[in-house]
DNA sequence: TTGAATCCCATAAAATACCATGTTATACCA
DNA sequence: TGGTATAACATGGTATTTTATGGGATTCAA
């Protein structure tokens, strides 16, 4: 059953007023191919908005289950705060989800948003945002190059 | 027989004076689609309500007789608990399901109810004591972050 | 026969599907 | 390779369906 998939590419599309987008034709391949849906959550420690497919969450719950008890509280913030959050959006024939006030609200997302691919995930930000953090993660991932490198050769 | 079902979302409904909620469309869908039942019961730890799919429970009682040494004596009193307080709850052709006294008193329900997705269950709160609830476990899933992306990588 | 539970109908609002058009990307052929 | 025909896509607008919810009628049991 593991199909290979990537959400790839940085897309940028526009939100109408109705808070409806153009889901990347891409992506909507991805769901075709592998008959799932999207699911999208607010990000936990960003503002934008996290994307996946529905079987990806459901491999979560279904960890969940078996790695501990019906009543263990150990998962149970875990899983308020993901699945309390997540939710289907089904694109129509046009290929367009409607994003919900919450999560536009999240990401500061008004009229014009960017869909970035992270391979399993995907993520919609603000367009100045997403321009910022791309910048910050540049910065990041050159000053710890040394520590990359030093890692992989002590394989 | 494991197909993809997931209880998500957060959402607000009226409760009239007769005790009537509409379920999610959502978590109706999924009833439909299993040929299941909703079943609900007071939460053991928390003032909300929990509820979940009749084959859920079935499962867990199966997982109990088939293996007695995995389940200790103090979770077998608490199947106990669940078993005695837990009911069917069907719900009309306008999707509403009707809640009783004993668990609205227990979540502090009045005029509002909040549906709370967790995966395979979901939880039912008073609004505000919802609020409270989520505030608190963001707070405890920051200072657990390790633990939260550990978790997320598993995806 | 009274109170409670269930069912059915009506309505407003929200979500979803559908249609039309300009634009961009792709395929095809000379 | 260059140019044109074709298909796919994004996007604005509109129509249709679904959903939540109030109210009333009917049924059932104490």
């Amino acid at each position: 059953m593991r199909k290979v998939f990537l959400f790839m590419d940085t897309i940028i599309n526009k939100v109408d007023a109705k808070g409806r987008v153009s889901l990347p034709s891409d992506y909507r391949a991805i769901v075709k191919d592998l008959e799932s849906e999207i699911v999208c959550y607010r990000s936990l420690s960003l503002p934008c908005i996290e994307g996946c497919l529905e079987e990806t969450l459901d491999k979560l719950a279904t960890d969940i289950e078996d790695s501990t008890d019906f009543f263990s509280e150990t998962q149970d913030n875990l899983t308020n705060l993901i699945f309390g959050d997540a939710k289907r959006f089904t694109f129509d024939s046009t290929g367009r989800i409607m994003l919900s006030e919450k999560l536009l609200k999240h990401a500061d997302i008004t009229d014009t948003a960017v869909f970035v691919g992270k391979g399993r995930k995907f993520q919609i930000w603000n367009p100045e945002n997403w321009e910022k953090e791309e910048q910050r993660i540049r910065q990041e991932v050159l000053k710890n190059r040394p520590v990359l490198k030093k890692q992989k050769e002590s394989e």
